[in-house]
DNA sequence: TAACAACAATTGTTGAAACAAATATTGTTG
DNA sequence: CAACAATATTTGTTTCAACAATTGTTGTTA
């Protein structure tokens, strides 16, 4: 009869249980230095990226859903993520005449001033998060974490 | 004079930026799976852990503030997260007597049942999840992931 | 062309996340 | 030992995230 082995419990359930809490462990992590940047100019990350995208097609407008199934995060708030965007004049929108259930959505001047005043302190953001990875260990990551995602991706977004 | 470079936008600032937006999405994508499945039993993903931590202490209690730094994502609101596994008496709370600021916190049977209930499903999600990536694959993005967050973890973490 | 399906965006509602401030208890120090 | 600092948790409040249902518009088809 095998004594009792009084070994300690085991931390995981199996390597892909570990792997995905590390993730998560990983990007909660890294998220609270985002989270307090933009928190000084009251944004959310995701108000961030949207203001990203539009600065990326301006001066051409994109429609609402559009920006949607481009955000990083899914985005079942667009409307009201747009709304606080457009109170502060950030954004403009306006209903196309040929069809309108369309809104178009520009990014404005304020918009992208605000955006240039935020590119240096979120490069230097990005610097404190993963500056200590090298060029190699972050190309591996990038390319593991793409191969991760992919099965759970829908075909045709820009981040497939 | 060089002829304009039509060429597309490059969609990064940097490897830094790439690598933090990538580790964000497929967060997102793999975090809809799980919480799809921790919905069916009206659960969040962080009371499960929770829960999941009380069970590798059981029978012993756990300190409130205890398990929110054990937690995987930080949780500011662990009064009330507890307030709702409470209600559902899928744990129990008692003030001990030698400090009566501490909250000893305890999983029931109740709990107890309803994790192993969700032993099975919980792993067959995580086999969807990440089950396409080879063992080597997984050991690398643990440890990619591990440095990643190393320089922002506080040092006496379950998670260092 | 009337009825219905599909599409784009919005709204209502609920629960959770985040921060700051407050409460109660215990430890420390002049 | 009184005053104050530190600890552990709770509460108040605001904002965000998520889901379902609704509105308005356009496309399709019997």
């Amino acid at each position: 009869m095998p004594a009792p082995t009084k070994r300690r419990q085991k931390a995981f359930d199996s390597p892909r249980q570990e792997a995905y809490l590390s993730l998560w462990r990983t990007y909660d992590r890294l998220r609270t230095l985002e989270d307090e940047l933009f928190a000084q100019h009251d944004l959310t990350a995701q108000q961030y990226n949207a203001l990203r995208l539009l600065r990326g097609q301006h001066p051409k407008p994109l429609a609402t859903l559009t920006i949607a199934r481009r955000l990083i995060s899914r985005a079942p708030d667009i409307t009201r993520l747009l709304d606080k965007l457009e109170q502060r004049e950030l954004i403009s929108r306006q209903r196309v005449a040929e069809n309108r259930r369309v809104v178009q959505v520009s990014i404005t001047t304020a918009g992208l001033e605000l955006l240039s005043r935020l590119d240096a302190p979120v490069r230097r953001c990005h610097e404190r998060q993963l500056g200590h990875l090298t060029a190699e260990q972050l190309s591996q990551l990038i390319e593991l974490l793409k191969t991760a995602r992919r099965p759970h991706e829908e075909p045709n977004q820009s981040w497939s």
